[in-house]
DNA sequence: GATGAATGAGCTTTCATTCAT
DNA sequence: CATGAATGAAAGCTCATTCAT
């Protein structure tokens, strides 16, 4: 948890420091992060982040905690817990688009905190907040098939699996598509593009592979 | 690329230090494994490894290298290019889960090495392994496509990639499973359950998620 | 010498601050009293503390000063020079035992600062205090020999030393027992115990370990 | 404990190390003693001191139990058991001379480290060394009041203490009057004012203060 | 070639002190 | 004057790599 200090900084200063957590966590591993980088890029003296955080630790599950409620801010917006699942992927293709765009650094940091190798935290982070979104997930597919809206003969845990692991991959491609066509911050893709691949992934997902 | 005394070795000894190597590299991050213990567990000194290697991305490099070759003898021996990859997958489940079994720790470290985050060569890596590889799953789905196998009003490489996401999360999930259920090195699960699962999952593949 | 500001400031809160830091100099060592807890604890900042001070090693001094003028304020009141020494430690018990309880961490802090090894400021200390507190010592035990209170067959300044140790590892002894057998503040001891040991305590300073 | 690196070095080096050690704690509190002080004074690099050792703290508890072990040694030479305990003092005065002369560092390291108020590690030290230490001595003083060699009307924890702090205080004294009269490191001091403090010392022990 | 001790750059963290408000 | 955020030197510790034997 931040000292107060960092809490009482202004607004301004504390985004400012905060995005560069998250940028600079989400783009190498955690052992890489160095904090006289992130205080070098705040112009803020190295000192100054111990002055508003216990230790890298700190910083790191601060960051993760930030970059997680902005994303589910955005999930919940659509009370993801009632909705068709088939139809959210399907309807929502700007919504996501947008998220990937605004919260991209939020995005990869909470891919790698939650799925990479290279925290020694993982597990507190696993008992933290993975638990609960795959929790939260299964629940949903458990909605679904009640309603009928997807088939009820496979596991929910097996079908959550799936969907994670095909949109987990679809999403990163995605993004490394968008940062690779443009160095620069401005994260532009060709939105037909996009629209495109989403719609034949959720065939892929309702329809399968198979040939008819 | 090892250095000319590292390959005059002989072949027990080559083994055992390539083995150590798989194995630290495939259950650590790049930047937590100590060299000092691979060479203890090797009962080597630590400065023999800087004789065989040029340094720790050396060893790292070959390791992948080594187990990327293993895996690939392990496809090739199916014809992979000339399969019905859905059959494939429903038919090779002994193999497959035999497979994971004896290159469990080849086949940690390649999805570590290409999926991660943590290794500072991830471009690299990339450039070298992955993009083979990826191009080699598309060849296999073009193929299967032509034949009549699977659909082809969907681009390939989406194919490639939900294919690629959703069979990554699925072994990760069984593996960890196996981990978990018997902290001995055996790596002991109940085929029962793995050969239902992969099932399932096959179903999913194939026909999709959604109700019919 | 602290500024001018800090003796500007009410009585009160210059008490206030006196006693905090006495407080923390008698408990923890120099290097581990940290300024800010100090401040802290006295509901000042942190930069008020370096308006009323040069700097840390200010305040340790001035600290000091002011416990040895409490300390020395109790024994003029007995006017320590012209006392029989004996009959002072023999009949003094119930004072010595109410300076202890109300002087606790003064007497604390000067035995720190001047038989404690961990003072950055040892010489200046000795210099400053110890050498006038050892020769007061010395002119009394010359006073007590010249009215044939005690031999005279001893160098004044050996007996002062041995008086000094005796006394020092007694008092150690009784503090560091009431403290472990009360963890709160009040600092309660069976006086009865006190007593009887003080009492033995003196009957080895007057006659020896000797047999008779 | 230190690490087989450490053990595996030269006698000499291992000494020369052990001994600078011995000098920069004994003569520095533990916060105030700096690792690369200490290598660069054994022309070693400051790296090495933590292949050879876990960390600082395992150093100075290496440190103490060196000295710990030299003191012993000279100790046991004596059968302090079973010695009268005054006459020790009376006739081992050339050997506790000579001790503290050749044992001067480790004399002083180890009254820092069991009296100083300085170490994190105070609790952990007084487990380990120190209530062993004072319970030899009580177990000493016991022998001598069975035997009729002291008083037994005494508490022998008391007469324990009063010898500790009597006796520490001297030595401290003659030490110190030996360090200032000679800034080099040579040591030297009359030897007949030393003789002539001891005995009158030992007087005052046996017979008291008290005139006669 | 094999060994393992030696090296030092590089990182985290602390805290007395300064300084802008 | 009071405040408390900002500073940066300094210390502990790690580990890939080198090097003398």
């Amino acid at each position: 948890m931040p000292k107060a200090t960092f809490l009482n900084l202004a607004q301004e200063k504390k985004d400012l420091i905060t995005d560069a957590l998250i940028k600079h966590f989400a783009t190498k591993p955690y052992h890489l992060v160095d904090i006289s980088d992130v205080a070098k890029e705040c112009r803020v003296a190295k000192g100054s982040m111990y002055q508003y955080f216990e230790n890298k630790k700190d910083m790191y599950f601060y960051t993760i905690e930030v970059a997680y409620e902005r994303f589910l801010q955005l999930l919940t917006k659509m009370d993801m817990v009632h909705v068709n699942i088939l139809d959210y992927y399907e309807n929502s293709l700007e919504s996501v688009w947008n998220a990937m765009k605004d919260l991209r650094y939020e995005y990869m940091l909470l891919e790698m905190a939650f799925f990479s190798h290279d925290s020694p935290f993982k597990d507190e982070i696993n008992e933290k907040f993975l638990k609960q979104s795959r929790d939260f997930l299964v629940e949903i597919i458990k909605y679904n098939q009640k309603q009928g809206f997807i088939r009820d003969d496979i596991d929910p845990l097996l079908i959550g699996i799936f969907l994670e692991g095909a949109s987990f991959y679809m999403k990163k491609f995605i993004i490394e598509k968008a940062l690779n066509e443009n160095n620069t911050t401005t994260f532009e893709l060709d939105i037909d593009y996009f629209k495109d691949a989403i719609s034949q992934f959720i065939k892929l997902l309702k329809e399968g592979i198979a040939k008819k």
